[in-house]
DNA sequence: GACGGATAACTAATAAATTAGTTAGCACCG
DNA sequence: CGGTGCTAACTAATTTATTAGTTATCCGTC
């Protein structure tokens, strides 16, 4: 059995999601250019990359005169989301806590990080401390 | 260019190597049998891996009698801290605030473990205040 | 109304990942 | 001392991932 096909974001998919969700609705052609710096690809590879996000269901499309017109129909976060979701499965028996002592325990964290690391949970997410 | 080989675990892999972290050091048939329950595969098929694994620095063997022995020279701990970097790298622009904001952000989320959370963060990991 | 240019769809080529078969060496047993 | 069986190495087959070329279609321009 050859492995399936991933839920989860591959590199190529992940550096035009980006281009994607920086940029927002953008053709083809926009993309491959926004890339050229970087990762000078063909045309027909993005396009080739785009379908495939499609049909993993991360963009769509509307046709506009002549040019398709992709836009990410997954946010950012969402997506970062899933992976984490993904990691926790997969290295975490899905426990939060795990990998969140795994994410303190680091060693190469800073002290100063740490701390910064302690503010934002303790202050960020309250909504059942009423 | 085609994918370059990952630096990390696949799942064919990681199954193998929790095996191994909970066994350790164990033949090639051991393992065999142990995935029999849930991944049943042929001798052959674990040997590949195995031998992946050892290409990639994962495990390593020894010669008893007429068996290899093998046994991993990464803890599991290591390898989902290896997994925890790279999806920083590739989702979170390597700032673990972020990583810990969606880890604490997500819906599915109970109040209940929230708390647990943030009990665990509190006390758990103090190395610098004195 | 035919031509040119851009674009989407299809095809292709290469490497990795996954699973498994075949071969060949070596120990142990009779 | 020759077979039996286990094991490691090599080979193979299939699918995904990545990159790109070719074809066909559609639009506007002359």
């Amino acid at each position: 059995m050859p492995p399936k096909r991933s839920n989860t974001l591959t590199e190529a998919e992940l550096r035009l999601m980006k281009l994607l969700w920086e940029r927002g609705e953008s053709a083809v052609s926009d993309l491959v250019t926004g890339l050229s710096d970087t990762t000078p690809l063909a045309y027909t590879s993005v396009l080739t990359t785009i379908r495939i996000l499609e049909k993993k269901g991360y963009v769509r499309h509307r046709q506009e005169g002549r040019a398709f017109l992709y836009s990410p129909c997954v946010a950012e976060h969402e997506a970062g989301r899933s992976e984490v979701r993904q990691l926790l499965q997969r290295f975490f028996g899905n426990s939060r806590e795990r990998l969140l002592l795994s994410l303190l325990g680091d060693d190469e964290i800073s002290p100063e990080e740490l701390r910064r690391l302690k503010d934002a949970i303790a202050t960020a997410p309250d909504e059942e401390e009423s």
